[in-house]
RNA sequence: GGUGGGAUACUCAAGUGGCCAACGAGGGCAGACUGUAAAUCUGCUGGCUGACGCCUACGAAGGUUCGAAUCCUUCUCCCACCA
């Protein structure tokens, strides 16, 4: 078998492989090989080419979209060449796959806005200087946008019944819910990624597009289009739609999504993120995420059986993604912030200890003006740091016994804070609960 | 086009003149237990207020009534059946 299908088999990250011998999902064990092997490359021989495109939906891409971006990095470690495709058209069509409501069509400007944000983003996670397989970044509208209506519908249209077209699941699962149905829009999108597939097949030798488990008919769709413009069979494999061990849909949480954008999620909020990943899920993840190897991961297994309270797997895997996406300067400090934050006592901390924490913690400023005399309510000073939604909220909180003023419990809502609060004459620690700070540093 | 049914808080979903800021479930937040885990148990879950209470909210706009999520009128959207 070849080499990337067995690294990514091992890793659990092959859903659909259009080569396969049987029929979807020949994951792990099961995996008897491919029926049609994959190209793989070779010394001397031009690289073999896949691709994954990634529609601007929003101004970041977010950790659901890193199954498929890093399965390109891992295509690139083992020789091949990636293409990151940027949606510039389908993006403006909207892909109906695995949403149950029509979407509202974004205006060209946010688009481009998008856009401009996404490559950005895809740019940093490939190589792009590989000496014989340096990535690629390319936007389907470049080809899309000239194309006439009236060419496309001869030269693409005519090769598509709509009968199978009806018939993926894609579509027909919104031909079946009458709330909602499907626009001649969306319905159309899967014409533009196999239009993609065959743009890239003959321009750039393109052999394989791998997406996600809801891309399947799209890919498909490809490949037909491809054997039949180019007589050329190119090949397809999709990864699974990561869930959390309770069913859940990855990457969401009480708050949104969680971006790679560090202005959208801070630093520290995507450390948190994975560091509060549940046990039964750690080591899968390592697995899906990281690069770290497959002797590196068992061990951490073993680690994690032997103490799970060490959490060992789960700051191996915290670390290596927030490396990964914002460097290792500051995924120190957002390691750091979270040691002391959560390492217990607050008082024996020195000023210079707990200053590092004020780079990688959620940091707000307050008027210390307003602290002077007899002070603010602790109630105001809550929503202020955004940790209250309301003054209500707040006292019910402090009543509850969810808040912590400088790591001290406060258990009655008419507490005032005022400048002798202050550690070290400017910061307050504000906690609610048993993990949310934030850190008022009062001017 | 006709007839019938529906629209309730983050979601689902009760309520069909005052006892309704609205049953219940899920989600979320907090507490206990823990390991920033899971499971479990408890509390909270429109805003303002120390509290009495006040304000805003049951698709939209009007109306009836001492009093409306609940009744009437019109409108918007959805669903089902018929044409």
């Amino acid at each position: 078998m070849e080499p990337i299908l067995q690294e990514l088999a091992w890793r659990g990250l092959i859903s659909d492989f259009t080569g396969a011998a049987q029929g979807p999902s020949p994951i792990d064990q099961a995996w008897i090989g491919s029926l049609r092997p994959l190209p793989t490359p070779e010394p001397g021989k031009p690289p073999p080419t896949l691709y994954c495109g990634f529609d601007p939906t929003a101004d970041s891409l977010h950790v659901g979209n890193l199954v498929p971006l890093l399965a390109l990095r891992r295509f690139q470690q083992f020789g091949y060449r990636p293409i990151a495709l940027a949606g510039g058209a389908t993006g403006m069509v909207g892909d109906p796959s695995g949403k149950s409501q029509e979407r509202q069509l974004l205006t060209p400007e946010i688009l481009s806005a998008n856009i401009a944000k996404v490559k950005e983003q895809l740019r940093r996670l490939l190589d792009f200087e590989a000496a014989q397989n340096a990535a690629l970044l390319l936007d389907n509208a470049a080809w899309t946008a000239p194309v006439s209506f009236l060419d496309f519908l001869r030269d693409v249209g005519k090769h598509f019944s709509v009968n199978q077209m009806v018939a993926k699941e894609s579509v027909r699962a919104r031909m079946e819910d009458r709330e909602s149905g499907i626009s001649y829009t969306e319905f159309s999108y899967m014409l533009l990624q196999a239009f993609d597939f065959y743009v890239l097949c003959r321009d750039y030798h393109c052999e394989l597009q791998i997406g996600g488990n809801d891309q399947w008919g799209n890919i498909t769709a490809g490949i037909d289009l491809t054997r039949k413009k180019l007589g050329r069979t190119v090949y397809g494999l999709t990864l699974p739609l990561i869930t959390n061990a309770d069913g859940s849909k990855f990457g969401k949480t009480a708050a949104g999504a969680v971006w790679l954008d560090a202005s959208k999620t801070s630093v520290y909020r995507f450390y948190q993120f994975w560091i509060r990943t549940e046990d039964r899920d750690v080591i899968r993840y390592l697995k899906y995420f990281t690069f770290l190897s497959r002797e590196e991961i068992s061990g951490m297994e073993k680690q994690h059986e032997q103490n799970p309270g060490a959490r060992v797997a789960h700051k191996a895997l915290a670390r290596a993604m927030t490396e990964l996406i914002h460097g290792s300067s500051a995924t120190d400090e957002a390691v750091r912030a979270s040691e002391v934050l959560f390492g217990g006592e607050l008082a024996g901390v020195s000023e210079a200890t707990f200053n590092e924490i004020l780079t990688g913690a959620p940091v707000k400023e307050i008027n210390k003006a307003r602290l002077d005399g007899t002070g603010r309510p602790l109630v105001e000073v809550l929503i202020e740091a955004g940790l209250c939604a309301s003054k209500g909220q707040a006292r019910k909180d402090i009543e509850a016994g969810g808040i912590y003023v400088n790591n001290v419990r406060q258990t009655a809502f008419q507490c005032v804070i005022s400048t002798s609060d202050l550690l070290f004459g400017k910061h307050l620690l504000l906690r609610k609960g048993k993990r949310n700070y934030v850190v008022l540093t009062a001017r």
